[in-house]
RNA sequence: GGUGAGGUAGCCAAGCGGUUAGGCAAUGGUUUGCAAAACCAUCACACGCGGGUUCGAAUCCCGUCCUCACCUCCA
């Protein structure tokens, strides 16, 4: 029996308890790219939200079934691809390709369905017919148009009223200025598809009413995307659909919030303010920009700054070193013996692991309060770091931090992290941190053994200097009871 | 002008009627050949401002000042 929980509805403005169309089952729809550029660290954002939230759903014992569009037939990718003398749809896969290959960097599990606009004409063009037929929409001069007045509650997700929308562009032939294009005449040298209004290709919005029609039935459990979408985008969705089908469209809708730069102003395609999720990935681990994502709550705003990564990757880094210092640890005696041996500290991991499943899930039912859940996880993570400096915690804390290593294993299955074995982890850093600052790990390494040459003759002068060689460089020298070891530094 | 979100310690950010959230930075300490990492302590009895309700308010009510987003393509 999956376990309920708790999410905020853009249509009420309420946080409010998830009630399924049927028992045991979420059908889940999030707008995806539009596919004319690379995909940005904003997009990448919802993309992780609405992936991690599939997880802690399917962990919590939900069957769902996820489906997120491409947009490969619009206006822009038209213009673009024309503009370099390249085929449209072509234009299109290409990035499609380069986004799958990106999110799968980024440890994105696959939707159950990724329905594609080009994929779709057929499901579009019934449902613009059923439009017209029922009197919400009309046919003028090659394009079809929603008649927003014939929908009585337009406007109830982002509370605007027609009459006092800004009038859009002025086009021939629309009957009113908020009426939107179901259907585009095509123009000499575009893509278009037949149609019984001559050939052409779909509005923005009728995609989605359409895709979602049919992949998961009419009335879905929870709609997605991000927050600049509510208005026009899902408001036209509602619209045309349940003008369409006479039903309700979507039963709660969620809405990440956008990232932003310094004074609050969002990250978007628009301000050319963007920084390509492709860039980020070859500096940082993909880990660390997920939690990046996930340690605030989905729906706030996220800023953006040259710290936010490294931040992340510090925050990420102590949780690996923790799960490291846990999963070295050996015995096998009754926990409560060890605890009782070894003291407070033992006491503590043991217990606060115990607890931990419970408040991480209550966090994500809540919302999904990721940033709550994770709040636990460091708690979690100091307790097996403090635990650790007792000197049998090696040789006997296995049974005390075994709670512990759940709780990594819980965030791997429910969120996604720590995917990766704590050294896998540091390799990764380290490669990705060399070359973001173009250095060369061949040089670091034959300066780190004479250094430890050196070390071993007890030249400290030799030593030092080599190490002031190295932090020049950025690369930072960790002598450890066990050996040597480096990272390249953040800031 | 219309609609919505928000203002929480140096910075970021949970909480939304009564128990130290958490992170990052900084400073001191433990540790170290010296460092780094880790841990401990401090910064932190903070909640835009002014009233009110309540035994009790960051949390509710009224007023007020700011910020951001959407209303045109945007995750």
């Amino acid at each position: 029996m999956p376990h309920p929980f708790r999410l905020y509805n853009t249509l009420t403005r309420k946080v409010e308890d998830f009630l399924p169309i049927e028992a045991g089952k979420v059908r889940l729809y999030v707008c995806g790219m539009t596919v004319y550029d690379h995909c940005h660290v904003g997009h990448a954002r919802a993309m992780v939200v609405f992936d991690a939230f599939t997880r802690y759903l399917r962990h919590r014992g939900w069957e769902v079934t996820f489906v997120r569009n491409f947009t490969d037939v619009d206006d822009k990718i038209i213009a673009r691809a024309l503009e370099k003398g390249q085929d449209p749809l072509a234009f299109a896969n290409h990035f499609i390709d380069e986004f799958h290959v990106e999110m799968a960097e980024l440890g994105l599990e696959l939707p159950t369905h990724e329905p594609r606009v080009s994929d779709s004409m057929d499901a579009i063009r019934e449902l613009i017919e059923t439009l017209v037929a029922r009197g919400h929409a009309y046919p003028a001069g090659g394009n079809v148009w929603f008649s927003v007045t014939t929908c009585e509650d337009y406007g109830k997700l982002s509370n605007q009223r027609v009459d006092e929308l800004k009038s859009g562009d002025d086009v021939q032939g629309k009957a009113h200025g908020s009426d939107f294009a179901l259907w585009k005449a095509a123009k000499p040298g575009e893509p278009a598809w037949p149609s019984r209004w001559g050939p052409g290709r779909p509005g923005w919005h009728i995609e989605c009413s359409a895709m979602v029609c049919k992949h998961l039935g009419e009335t879905i459990d929870i709609h997605g995307g991000g927050l600049d979408l509510v208005f026009p985008h899902h408001e036209n969705e509602i619209a045309q659909s349940e003008c369409g089908i006479a039903k309700p469209y979507a039963r709660y809708w969620m809405h990440n919030g956008l990232l932003t730069l310094s004074g609050g102003q969002k990250m978007g395609k628009s301000l050319g303010n963007v920084i390509n999720i492709h860039t980020a990935l070859s500096e940082f681990p993909a880990e660390a920009i997920r939690l990046y994502y996930l340690h605030n709550q989905y729906r706030s705003p996220l800023p953006w700054n040259s710290d936010a990564l490294p931040e992340a990757l510090t925050m990420l880094s102590r949780l690996y070193d923790a799960l490291e210092k846990a999963q070295a640890m050996q015995g096998d005696e009754e926990p409560e013996r060890v605890a009782k041996d070894l003291g407070e500290d033992a006491l503590a991991v043991l217990e606060l692991g115990r607890g931990f499943t419970e408040k991480f899930l209550a966090a994500c039912d809540q919302d999904f309060n990721t940033a709550q859940a994770l709040a636990h996880l460091f708690e979690l993570a100091r307790a097996v770091n403090r635990f650790a400096a007792h000197k049998k915690a090696k040789k006997r804390g296995r049974p005390v931090v075994t709670p512990a290593l759940r709780a990594f294993e819980l965030l791997r299955s429910a969120l996604g992290l720590f995917t990766m074995a704590p050294n896998e982890f540091h390799a990764v850093v380290k490669s990705k941190r060399l070359a973001a600052l173009g250095l060369d790990r061949a040089a670091v390494e034959a300066k780190l053994a004479e250094r430890t040459r050196a070390r071993e003759t007890k030249d400290w002068a030799r030593s030092d200097a080599l190490r002031d060689e190295l932090a020049a460089l950025k690369i930072e020298v960790l002598d450890l009871a066990d050996g040597v070891d480096w990272r390249v530094q953040l800031d």
